[in-house]
DNA sequence: AGTCAAACCTGGGCGC
DNA sequence: TGCGCCCAGGTTTGAC
């Protein structure tokens, strides 16, 4: 699931219930996840209250006091859920955050998420983290930055936009759904893309993503969205089949008509 | 630096 | 029904 706009949701989703609140127990199901060690975790997080929420990329930051920051990454299969009351176990279930009103679980099907403890308020110890690149929906992320940042990278688009050191949050699908919309191959090479090519792209990156964070509930319903099509092999503009390349590992679909 | 494959995991879907 | 293979909205690592 988790892309920068789905990260966002279940962020928003989960602020509510614990900024202010204090971590009573903590329940490890599956130890895989974790970065750190169980005694440590639990240590820690007993009797710490969540300061602040937020999302960096697509991994979730809890600031904590005393300061330390809990840090999750949903990657593939994960997601945070709330519960106001115990509730019996999921399968996938893999920890669950006890607060006096409520528990929060970290559920994840293949097990790849991952579960960081770092001192203060930092996270310079995650590579990920330091080294991420600018948030999209940010005022802060102009088209000069943008474009000044592509300059100095080489290679296929779709590998650019996915890549968390350029910009901050997108993934497999986002990334289609950026390049169908800016009507980009995923292949093309950044560095033969014309001026006026390059702003349509940016332009996308913020819309794209700020329409999805913006109406995430009816985001699977809008059939104008490439998302919605991409699996099915046809392009939603009606101009038949869509066409599929391995790029970084992952496949990308694009419209050989819609798409230059 | 870019690209590729493999690894980390589980499970659904498909062909035989 | 069973088996093997491919695929999945992510990231890291190691080789070329």
């Amino acid at each position: 699931m988790p892309e920068l706009p789905d990260v966002e949701n279940v962020v928003n989703k989960i602020k509510p219930y614990v900024v202010g609140k204090v971590f009573k127990d903590v329940e490890i199901l599956d130890p895989l996840l974790l970065q750190t060690s169980p005694s440590k975790l639990k240590k820690v997080l007993i009797e710490s209250r969540v300061e602040e929420l937020e999302r960096r990329g697509k991994f979730i930051l809890f600031y904590l006091a005393p300061p330390r920051t809990l840090i999750l990454h949903l990657r593939m299969t994960g997601d945070l859920l709330w519960f106001p009351t115990s509730k019996e176990r999921h399968l996938h279930d893999r920890l669950i955050f006890f607060f006096e009103h409520g528990e929060m679980r970290f559920r994840d099907q293949r097990r790849l998420g991952k579960v960081y403890l770092v001192p203060e308020r930092g996270f310079s110890s995650i590579k990920a983290l330091s080294t991420m690149g600018p948030e999209p929906l940010s005022p802060s992320f102009t088209f000069s930055l943008f474009d000044e940042l592509l300059r100095r990278k080489k290679g296929k688009i779709k590998s650019i936009l996915m890549d968390q050191s350029f910009v901050a949050g997108i993934g497999n699908i986002y990334g289609d759904e950026i390049l169908f919309q800016a009507g980009i191959r995923p292949t093309r090479r950044a560095e033969n893309l014309k001026g006026g090519e390059k702003k349509v792209l940016f332009k996308k990156i913020k819309e794209v993503l700020w329409e999805a964070v913006s109406d995430y509930e009816q985001l699977s319903e809008k059939s104008s969205w490439f998302i919605n099509w991409r699996r099915k092999g046809v392009c939603p503009r009606g101009c038949g089949r869509l066409e599929r390349v391995k790029i970084g590992g992952r496949y990308s679909y694009f419209c050989p008509s819609c798409q230059k």
